[in-house]
DNA sequence: ATAAAATATTCCTTTACAAGAATATTCCTT
DNA sequence: AAGGAATATTCTTGTAAAGGAATATTTTAT
């Protein structure tokens, strides 16, 4: 449903959302909690959650009067998925810059 | 030397570059190369490759009057590295919102 | 019903950055 | 040496987005 690379990178791209993201590695927690443990106010908060949230990164659960958040994985798995299409890049024996120069010289 | 996922994310995050660094997985190529298959100006392409250049995404040799860009391999390997770190939280048996409820039950 | 806690939303200001246009630089060719 | 090709740089402008402060909303507790 979501090969989106372009919006999970960009979610991403902001530090302090990324730095919600690598908390929320160790499970899920409330809107407060993040603040406290990132030292963030909470609007902000709110609001970086909220992006996360509208970028697919972030599910919300409502309990009591506050609110969970947790990693969705799909994200994830599809950003993975994409970087092992770099794969075959790195795995060719021989540099391509060599075979792209070879190929600049036969054009003469 | 480089496991700077903040730095690389904020590279990929524009559209248009990510573009040339999918572009790139097929080899290198010269900045004009790189215009005309993805039909931008030469001077934003100059300068998005600065930007993947300054957050060592990619690499120059200079030939002739031309650059040659190539993709960097370490920084995703890092990406690839930071995402793993994600794979503990997709491995737990258990939704650990559940048992985060239930701490909150506990509390009272 | 009211107050208080947790969260979301709005408004404003400031900043970062991408596009566009023009110009500068570098290197080759003749 | 001069001209042209390929690339880089500068300057300006427009826009998206982050931060701050204040306020609205929702839910619980009394």
């Amino acid at each position: 449903m979501s090969a989106n690379i372009n919006a999970t990178l960009s979610a991403l791209a902001e530090p302090k959302r990324l730095q919600i993201v690598e908390l929320l590695r160790e499970g899920p927690l409330t809107v407060g909690e993040i603040a406290e443990k990132l030292e963030l106010l909470q609007p902000q908060t709110s609001k970086h959650l909220g992006v996360l949230n509208k970028a697919g990164l972030v599910e919300v659960k409502a309990q009591a009067n506050m609110r969970i958040y947790k990693l969705c994985q799909q994200p994830f798995k599809d950003l993975d998925g994409w970087l092992s299409s770099f794969g075959h890049v790195w795995e060719e024996r021989f540099d391509r810059l060599d075979e792209y120069l070879q190929k600049l010289q036969g054009k003469d």
